[in-house]
DNA sequence: AGGTCAAGTAATCACTCGTTGACATGACTA
DNA sequence: TAGTCATGTCAACGAGTGATTACTTGACCT
């Protein structure tokens, strides 16, 4: 596995020792789940004792949090956020395209979704994919997410879970076409999407 | 838990305690993933003992099969498949509605996206996940699913994808309003998404 | 009643996991 | 060079898991 770069070995720089244990954990959590990840084969990866693990991150669930927290968002990691629904349309079909990710082979959200049974973990996830739902409400250009029309935030989150339900079914199902979509072959019906659910404010009800 | 009917204590009824023994896996299955379960917790719910599991289903990959294959498909348990797209549109919104699914607290499509390392259960849900696409694709009324063009097929599994991302997102996360929505707030949404996707054949592009 | 076999139980095995405390070692400083 | 502390290793414990075997109990048949 050795997620870490190869160069020397790497002798007694915490530094480093832990940033390698983060990145081998965040792969594996984001792979197998929080429980087929053992720490075992997490320090295995890296090469080093499991006893570093605790030194480093207390726990499993230690270690869980932090590669939660190192985590990228699910969209605009460097860039900002689109603040159109072209942007919008256009980030999304990049973010859900097959090759997006390579790193780990799997979409960052995924990570999001395993269980670790910790509630403060359980609230960290709900906080990042509320905050995706208003943000996506805010760049629709709907005005300044006003506060008692769930239904425009309602059809935001519809877009959040077609993001989430695109990573699961990639990379959990490996269904195919869709495993393999392009951001090209993505970017017209996403477009489509995004304008179905969040056209204009003009009143359509 | 107890799944099973409040009778008296069901003295040697081999059928019976099959049922029920399949009835609490799926419902910890459901609920907690693979992993999470544990053979004497769902001998427990039942009130029976652990080695039955070995007898009625020879290994917890035996139990968790016999479960999924005893799952609901995702859209037409009863009733057929839809055959247009209005239909299409309103039976996603019932069965992606909050207090669909009461039985199990959550819906039964999590079950095919929890892994249990088999590859034949793998490819029993890419299988019943592939056929859903299939069938949307069919329904939406495109001419009996053509071969060559993938695009359409693609778009169907985008809705697929949103189906099993508003499951998840609902049940994991607990994302509200989503959460809450009812069939009747979905109704408007999925219609035009559905619409969106699955438009007429006439040349969009 | 007695025989017979399925239905169910109790006990245990082998294994893996997370966790832990004691110990070793390398690097830096005085 | 001796001291010191962070860095890393080692070996083990205890809990929990799925699996397995031998045993007991009840229902049904003649």
């Amino acid at each position: 596995m050795e997620t870490s770069e190869a160069d020397g070995p790497r002798r007694r720089d915490a530094a480093a020792t832990r940033q390698a244990l983060l990145e081998a954990a965040s792969s594996r959590f984001t792979r197998l789940g929080y429980d087929r990840t053992t720490l075992r084969d997490v320090a295995a990866d890296v090469g080093v004792n499991l006893a570093l693990i605790k030194r480093y991150f207390d726990s499993k669930e230690g270690l869980f949090k932090a590669a939660l927290a190192s985590t990228p968002r699910f969209l605009g990691r460097d860039e900002k956020f689109p603040q159109d629904r072209e942007g919008l349309a256009e980030a999304l079909s990049h973010q859900l395209s097959a090759g997006a990710w390579p790193e780990f082979g799997e979409h960052p959200v995924l990570m999001l979704l395993r269980g670790s049974g910790d509630e403060r973990v359980d609230a960290l996830r709900h906080k990042a994919l509320d905050e995706f739902g208003r943000q996506i409400l805010e760049a629709s250009g709907g005005g300044p997410a006003g506060e008692d029309d769930d239904e425009r935030l309602l059809r935001a989150q519809l877009l959040v879970a077609l993001g989430v339900g695109v990573a699961v079914v990639r990379s959990a199902v490996g269904l195919r076409p869709l495993r393999d979509a392009t951001a090209g072959q993505l970017a017209a019906p996403l477009r489509e999407i995004v304008d179905a659910l969040l056209a204009p404010p003009a009143d359509e009800r």
